[in-house]
DNA sequence: AATATTTAATGTATAAAATACAATAAGCTA
DNA sequence: TAGCTTATTGTATTTTATACATTAAATATT
């Protein structure tokens, strides 16, 4: 009987999504292994300690690789095949890695958000830590493929229901065009500059600047910012 | 080292919905206690096998209460707080049930539709299963009001991406108003039965019938139903 | 200095979708 | 036959989405 049922690690994955001139990008770490002369690239995660609950462990992860302490994050969706542990170097990688005999694991994905520019921590149990063209991402261990992939569709619910997030992806200050090319890029598509740029008139929470781009060879582009205030206001119906 | 990562149990609950006149309902169970005098209502779930992922666990959940096969089901969000069985009474339970000792469960919540007149077997573990209106459930062991809160903005999001799962909450013949009156429920708001038509008709994959309600002391209303091959045709969009 | 090159900014007309609103139809009951 | 109840349906209005091309402003080139 009490075989039966599954006694098992539970661990967290982050995909931080960031973004760059058209192109979205996924935070990868490169983990130590016994062979340090294949590059490994996966998801940043960890097991769950026991004082955690899942966003804790999640959010623990990402301070550690960015020192942010609370990054915006949200839990997208547990990964438990039993068959997700079933590649013999991922087995021996996590024993190498946490010291223990580990049968089973599954794992509770999240979503995350960072800038691009942003300086990112070396921590010790990885040798790199590097941001990924979403298109180009190599085959990396566990289902962190699948679980990239995934993602993709739920950060276009998420932007849907809280448009707020994009932000956490663009600069402090940016332009229409910047703000353009990012829903381009989540949504796969191409938007009409100047529907587009009604749309951007249309949301109260993003306030344009009497600044404009320096040192550009044509006409130069205004900045906008984003109002945090004016958006939960906006967001509570007012 | 090892004590601090979280080795745990995993369970699946299900959250389903049931549907009739104008009222969402819960399909909860009677837990089996040593306190027979205590009506102890609960969302059904069950701990996952070894050899199952979760998936699998939360359709054999529903197999055993409904008889049906491969429900429509959705996981939709993991609770993990250690916290969660910090309820001496729900430590107690899962030892008694379960054969066990466990110090900590985290479980995979999941979402799943019947129809309300569906019989139900009753399942060795449960005393009774009732559906109960969403709006007077009782107070529930573990965090399952909270995983029954948050199910209800995630079966709008799955609503509105596969509309296909209201049809799973009406009888097979179904009339404009109880479609409605469903609409309703879920968003808890009015349509318009006007507008709210219109809508009807521009949805394909609905297809009048040539036949109305007999035995009504008014108007008798024209059935509807959903045809899945329309609908797997809009759905792919041609 | 003039011209070329590049990207930014913007308005109007049309189509589609959402909303507001009330009178008639059809079945049964009394 | 009158009354009660719920079903059915159209039109006008507003809002939102879409299609589409010219001028503006900055640097680079000649």
């Amino acid at each position: 009987m009490y075989s039966t049922f599954m006694k098992t690690y539970v661990s967290v994955d982050c995909v931080v999504f960031g973004f760059n001139k058209n192109q979205l990008y996924v935070l990868l770490v490169e983990r130590n292994t016994l062979h340090p002369e294949k590059k490994e690239l996966k998801l940043p995660g960890s097991l769950i300690y026991q004082s955690e609950d899942a966003d804790e462990a999640a959010s623990r992860v990402l301070y550690e690789l960015t020192g942010i302490r609370k990054m915006t994050l949200k839990q997208f969706k547990s990964f438990t095949s039993p068959r997700r542990t079933a590649d013999k170097d991922d087995l021996k990688w996590l024993e190498y890695a946490y010291h223990n005999k580990i049968d089973r694991l599954i794992t509770i994905a999240y979503l995350s958000l960072g800038k691009i520019t942003h300086r990112l921590n070396l921590v010790a149990k990885y040798k790199t830590a590097e941001w990924c063209p979403i298109d180009q991402l190599p085959k990396m261990p566990f289902d962190h493929n699948q679980i990239v992939e995934e993602s993709l569709t739920e950060i276009r619910n998420w932007v849907e229901n809280d448009p707020i997030i994009l932000f956490e992806l663009l600069p402090t200050k940016f332009t229409a065009t910047e703000l353009r090319l990012l829903y381009q890029a989540i949504y796969n598509r191409k938007y009409d500059p100047r529907n587009f740029h009604k749309k951007l008139m249309q949301m109260d929470y993003i306030l344009p600047l009497d600044e404009y781009q320096v040192n550009v060879s044509h006409r130069a582009a205004r900045y906008y910012k984003f109002d945090r205030v004016a958006y939960n206001k906006h967001k509570a119906g007012i």
